[in-house]
DNA sequence: GTTCATAGGTGCATAATGCATCTACAAAGG
DNA sequence: CCTTTGTAGATGCATTATGCACCTATGAAC
């Protein structure tokens, strides 16, 4: 979990669907993702963790594979995103939003929506 | 993981940040962030993680909490966000930031800032 | 005295993660 | 020919996180 000096990363859910993000209008393999990931501002993860990730993800058939072996070099698994996967992303799109608006209100210090909450910013402090 | 059918929840990352950004204004017990967490839209999640994330978060600075007797009923583990706690929800609201826009290109279908990445949508479909 | 809502917690099996390590292909350099 | 470097993917292992079921306890209502 979050150390008190920690960074924090991207994993969990925030790996997954930012894969499957990536996949939406682009076909990649593994190590392309892993790079576009640190390229996009998250450069201390795991590869390890993003080949398992996309493992995984093909094992619940979000995405689908196959061996490249189009091009010189060692073969590349290409993965490319299913009917599933674009809908599990939808799906997830709203779940942010959702949280986007835990995160907005909290931090604008508005008022929880509890009847019977306790009463204003530093009430027991 | 994100099963075929299922619906993404929140923890990890973002269970810990929405109970962070909760205490931000406010401090507030388990029990009381849990149903709030539901009430904000996430129905099914397990409480029992909601408590061991809490007692995670004190263990690595980021709250700190009291036993609260003052109302009647069963005691109460008040937490508030201690300046560690703050820090760190900052940091996580740039590395958000960053994964909102890594998840806006993707979706809006721009070119990854790879150099050499194959070429348009579908381009190999 | 029993039931219900509140409040917090634990045990256990399973899943996810970080780190180190490994295979393998191909190009470049000596 | 042999070694190094970069690419590409994967696994073993220890640690941590999670879901589910279950447990304790307080106090109000019945």
């Amino acid at each position: 979990m979050a150390d008190a000096d920690a960074r924090p990363r991207l994993h969990g859910e925030l790996l997954s669907t930012s894969l499957l993000a990536f996949l939406k209008n682009w076909n990649a393999y593994g190590y392309q993702l892993s790079q576009r990931l640190a390229e996009a501002g998250m450069p201390d993860f795991d590869s390890g963790t993003v080949y398992r990730t996309l493992r995984q993800l093909e094992k619940t058939g979000m995405v689908s594979s196959f061996w490249d072996t189009s091009e010189s070099g060692p073969a590349r698994r290409m993965y490319s995103l299913t009917k599933a996967g674009e809908v599990f992303l939808s799906g997830w799109i709203e779940t942010l939003q959702n949280y986007q608006s835990i995160l907005q209100q909290a931090l604008a210090g508005l008022a929880p929506s509890v009847p019977g909450s306790t009463a204003g910013p530093d009430e027991t402090r």
